[in-house]
RNA sequence: UCCUCUUUAGCUCAGUUGGUUAGAGCAUCUGACUGUUAAUCAGAGGGUCCUAGGUUCAAGUCCUAGAAGAGGAGCCA
């Protein structure tokens, strides 16, 4: 018999069906005439109760039904006795695919901590917590592109392995098939790449930015999602080392286009979670409000499903860096020196703690941030007429702070040249990134996504390691 | 990389001022139970107290170094 999927079962099927399911069990309840299996195979957070008459259970070792054994069952929809779901499947027969030994298998029928179940990546996607956050990262993964196409954008591959290291973005991953062991080298010592695989030093993506913009210069609106690697030592609950970046890029559009851009895609993401993944968000915001117990009163988040629907409704605030540090001048931290880096003059960089300050406590909503100093800023950003700043956005979330960093784009060839000299850039590796503004330039705008710290908001999940599968962290890269 | 905290049973955690044989809940196993909901009840088994040194008559407990994990900071998405 074909397979019925949990989902489909709990959905809309009639009493008096009989069907196969297959899965893996969750829970098993045992009293003296019957017994009754918690099953669940991912379809969806909630589990089928299996009803296990002691005459069926004797055609089969029973004993081996145990907790993370796969098994598959034919039997018939009835109405459930129970309260707790409305149909249950009554067994005609019993099939044990795989057993799971209870003596060595790691998940029990009870709350694990996040960090155990780190140490079991490989099981986690069995827990009740994980199976949401999978889904969940699913549905994100395809409101991503579905956004973009029904918008005219095209997605674009960029480079994995690149072979400019001038992209700024921070300490990259080498790539080589040279012997570590036995280097070639030159005349004077240092290391021959000449041999190496692609004769030149290559490292790991840290951004596709610089290579979207030349699609941008001919497909107009284009954006790349894709895997980003940074070989920083950030031990924080929002830093991978290989995480998944979103990176649109559209030309003609200014700074002003690049925000409404920005907050209309999370808003629309936002949507896409509560229009399709309700079950697993609602699960998600009863095991947030367990864990917010703990804490103190103040410190608690507003509930998740809620504070989606707010940052929905609301209108993220708009403020340049300039008004931000007036702001800051004369909040109150900043004048009882609350603050552990106090803000005197205009230009300082902003730290967590400010940023914080900004989303959390003044305006209680996101906010995008624009127009910083130049010299805290990366090159290719557009230099405005005061000489002084440059067109950049970054919006700011409660909690996770900078989601997204973007900028309107230096188009002025010359402009963009003098940057790159005075900051030291090698001019030669950027030739092909100069020659989409020597040819055809035009006002051009984007920015890039942090996917897992989108994942991070609409999930409620605090610790980035818990919104990917498989979390590449400095001393960490098992499974 | 810096600061702070943590590390005791499969999991989550207690463990007093350094003092007998290191405890609990859950899980596991055995049994009981007329339909359970992380079932319940009774019993049993289960320990390199993170590692290496040190202090002491005596160390889970104190000291030093290291490892791993967490929170915060920096870097950023």
């Amino acid at each position: 018999m074909k397979r019925t999927e949990i989902k489909i079962l709990l959905n809309n099927t009639p009493i008096g069906t009989e069907l196969n399911i297959r899965g893996w069990v969750r829970n098993k309840r045992t009293s003296k005439n019957v017994a009754f299996i918690a099953l669940n195979d991912g379809s969806t957070i909630h589990n089928a109760q299996i009803v296990v008459e002691i005459a069926i259970a004797e055609t089969i070792n029973f004993s081996k039904v145990t907790t993370g054994a796969s098994i598959t069952v034919i039997g018939t929809v009835v109405a459930s006795q129970g309260s707790n779901q409305q149909i249950e499947v009554v067994a005609k027969s019993i099939e044990i695919l795989g057993e799971a030994n209870p003596d060595e298998y790691p998940l029990q029928p009870k709350k694990h901590s996040l960090e155990f179940l780190r140490e079991i990546a490989h099981l986690r996607f069995r827990s009740n917590t994980f199976g949401a956050i999978a889904r969940l990262r699913h549905s994100m993964i395809f409101a991503v592109h579905q956004y973009f196409t029904q918008n005219g954008f095209f997605n674009i591959h960029t480079p994995i392995i690149t072979g400019s290291d001038a992209e700024g973005a921070g300490e990259m991953f080498q790539v080589t098939t040279l012997n570590l062991n036995q280097l070639p080298r030159n005349e004077d010592n240092s290391i021959d790449y000449s041999t190496d695989f692609f004769g030149k030093i290559t490292n790991l993506t840290v951004s596709g930015q610089l290579e979207v913009e030349t699609a941008m210069a001919g497909l107009s609106k284009v954006y790349t999602f894709g895997p980003t690697f940074r070989a920083e030592n950030s031990n924080t609950s929002r830093h991978l080392a290989e995480f998944w970046m979103i990176e649109p890029e559209v030309a003609f559009n200014d700074l002003i286009d690049n925000m409404d851009l920005a907050e209309d895609f999370l808003k629309y993401l936002i949507r896409y979670a509560l229009d399709h993944n309700m079950d697993d968000l609602l699960f998600l915001s009863d095991r947030l409000k367990e864990e917010e117990k703990s804490k103190a009163e103040e410190l608690r988040s507003m509930e998740l499903i809620e504070k989606l629907k707010f940052v929905l409704e609301n209108q993220f605030a708009r403020i340049s860096y300039t008004e931000a540090i007036e702001i800051l001048k004369n909040s109150n931290p900043n004048k009882k020196k609350k603050f552990q880096y106090l803000i005197e003059e205009w230009g300082a960089d902003l730290q967590s703690e400010h940023e914080r300050f900004l989303v959390e406590k003044h305006f209680k909503k996101p906010v995008i941030l624009t127009d910083y100093p130049a010299h805290i800023k990366a090159f290719y950003m557009k230099q405005s007429e005061d000489g002084k700043t440059v067109r950049a956005m970054d919006v700011l979330f409660p909690q996770i702070g900078e989601i997204i960093g973007g900028s309107q784009r230096e188009e002025n060839y010359d402009k963009l040249k003098r940057r790159i000299n005075e900051l030291g850039i090698p001019e030669k590796e950027l030739w092909w990134y100069l020659d989409t503004r020597k040819f055809g330039t035009v006002v051009h705008s984007g920015f890039g996504l942090g996917f897992e710290r989108l994942m991070l908001f609409v999930s409620g999940m605090t610790n980035i390691r818990d919104v990917i599968p498989f979390p590449r962290t400095p001393q960490n890269a098992d499974f």
